[in-house]
RNA sequence: GGUGGGAUACUCAAGCGGCCAACGAGGGCAGACUGUAAAUCUGCUGGGGAAACCCUACACAGGUUCGAAUCCUGUUCCCACCA
């Protein structure tokens, strides 16, 4: 199987210029490529990962990745997929992200020095605060017409709002960015630009750039958006978006993102984020259908994600977790596997003595303060309509102070409201 | 610039002097069912309070009234028509 046809089968490809030439380039032996991120964030989330990990597929069958951060674009902003002018970042806070994101894209990548096509990271930064204005209208904005400009459906549909328009900015956002592309050319020999559908206008203003002011050929392939089946947009959570910072998104929270993917989307998944083999899909898909309760499949994706992103170590904890914390009750639990839980989980602190005390501490202000009801009037509703658990013991009692006698091993209160959402409360 | 219409909770959208913390729909949360699904059904959905009840809220600022989201005045922003 050729990288393109381990695309298609995943349904990765979702357009791509001169599909043929590229195919037959491809197979004269390895090239180099690029994805982009705008370093926007301190941290990649979820919905950044398909051009990422599609990088490493073509590092898989041996071609080389370079993974571009825009420290020059972001600082632009891309209007693609926008609907009105967007806040600039400042450089200290550009350089800051790109920084830690440098870091997750070790994990995503193969940098090893000792192969071939090692990956490599750049900043578009780095060379384009080597070109004058002058220079570059010039040398590169000479080769591109506004007309083809307007035309493309980022900027099209920005100036049929006359309310927001587009700045003079963003609508050259796209130059920069075919900017990028020639350069890469130049630079690194860089034939292929990857990225998600709405990149598409971007990046064959770069193919047409590198053609007409290096009279090189250079292909451009977009992956498809990511959405959910039931409409919700994927990568999201009811608590934001799924970071791959395991500081802004818990690992637990990372596994049980992938493990609560929606039963119909299961398998487009693990063709999308996984590298499994379609042998191993196929069979993955066949459980599912033949007992989709066992979860067979969404355990698998979250655990592939999950190793992928965070390491096997990390994986195995928030696996044990998730089976105390849905496989039953607490009995008999050691004081080792609740630690863990507990690692995995908010949590908030309280002192013995609070606990001893007269007053005690209400469950109602437990729920608020690891975070699990967002009031008191909240909580009150959640313990009213039975919904808050204290050692997954449903409590209705609306008065119910926790004691010495609900805490396990000396240390630990396990609470939970609804049917997920769990959080520890650590005695000190 | 002139005239008319509008601004209501997360979103859409009723209400046009007291029965309004505000109909209804969507969303969200919880419960039942289940598989930590989907679909469905039920309840809840400003803050505090066990509750009675209190506080804050219907663009903003004032006013009329025993009492205002509802009436009046001014301000801001939207939309339509005219110029």
């Amino acid at each position: 199987m050729t990288i393109l046809e381990d695309l298609h089968w995943r349904g990765l490809v979702n357009d791509c210029t001169a599909a043929e030439e590229l195919a037959k380039r491809l197979e004269e032996g390895p090239i180099s490529l690029y994805a982009g991120f705008d370093p926007t964030a301190d941290s990649l989330h979820v919905g950044n990962l398909v051009p990422l990990i599609g990088l490493r597929r073509f590092q898989n069958y041996g071609h080389k990745p370079i993974a571009l951060a825009g420290g020059a674009t972001g600082s632009i902003g891309d209007p693609s997929g926008k609907k009105s002018e967007r806040q600039l970042l400042t450089k200290e806070v550009l350089d800051h992200n790109i920084a830690q994101v440098r870091v997750q894209l070790t994990r995503l990548l193969d940098f090893s020095e000792d192969i071939e096509n090692t990956a490599k990271l750049v900043d578009n930064a780095s060379w384009m605060s080597q070109i004058s204005f002058l220079d570059f209208l010039r040398d590169t904005g000479k080769y591109i017409t506004v007309n083809s400009m307007v035309s493309k459906d980022s900027v099209k549909s920005r100036m049929g709002d006359e309310k927001s328009g587009i700045s003079f900015t963003e609508f050259s956002y796209m130059l920069l960015q075919g900017y990028d592309f020639y350069h890469l050319n130049q630079a690194e020999s860089c034939e292929l630009q990857i990225g998600g559908s709405d990149q598409w206008g971007n990046i064959t203003v770069g193919t047409e750039l590198t053609r007409k002011k290096a009279g090189n050929t250079v292909y451009g392939l977009t992956l498809p958006l990511i959405t959910n089946s039931d409409g919700s947009k994927f990568g999201k959570s009811e608590k934001g978006a799924i970071w791959l910072d395991p500081a802004k998104t818990s690992v637990y929270r990372f596994y049980q993102y992938f493990v609560n993917v929606d039963d119909r989307d299961v398998v487009r998944y693990l063709k999308f984020f996984t590298f499994l083999s379609q042998e191993q899909i196929a069979e993955l898909e066949k459980q599912h259908a033949e007992n989709p309760g066992a979860r067979v499949a969404h355990h698998a994706l979250a655990t592939e994600m999950t190793n992928l992103i965070h390491g096997e170590h990390a994986t195995q904890d928030a696996i044990t977790a998730s089976k105390i914390l849905f496989g039953g009750g607490l009995d008999g639990i050691s004081e080792n596997a609740l630690a863990n839980v507990a690692g995995e989980i908010p949590t908030a602190k309280i002192s013995a003595d609070k606990l001893a005390s007269e007053d005690g501490l209400l469950l109602l202000d437990a729920l608020v303060d690891t975070g699990l009801s967002n009031s008191r009037g909240e909580a009150k509703k959640a313990v009213k309509e039975g919904g808050a658990y204290v050692n997954n013991q449903r409590i209705q009692e609306m008065g119910y102070k926790l004691s010495d006698s609900d805490v396990h091993y000396g240390k630990y209160i396990l609470l939970r409201r609804g049917k997920k959402n769990y959080a520890a409360l650590i005695v000190e």
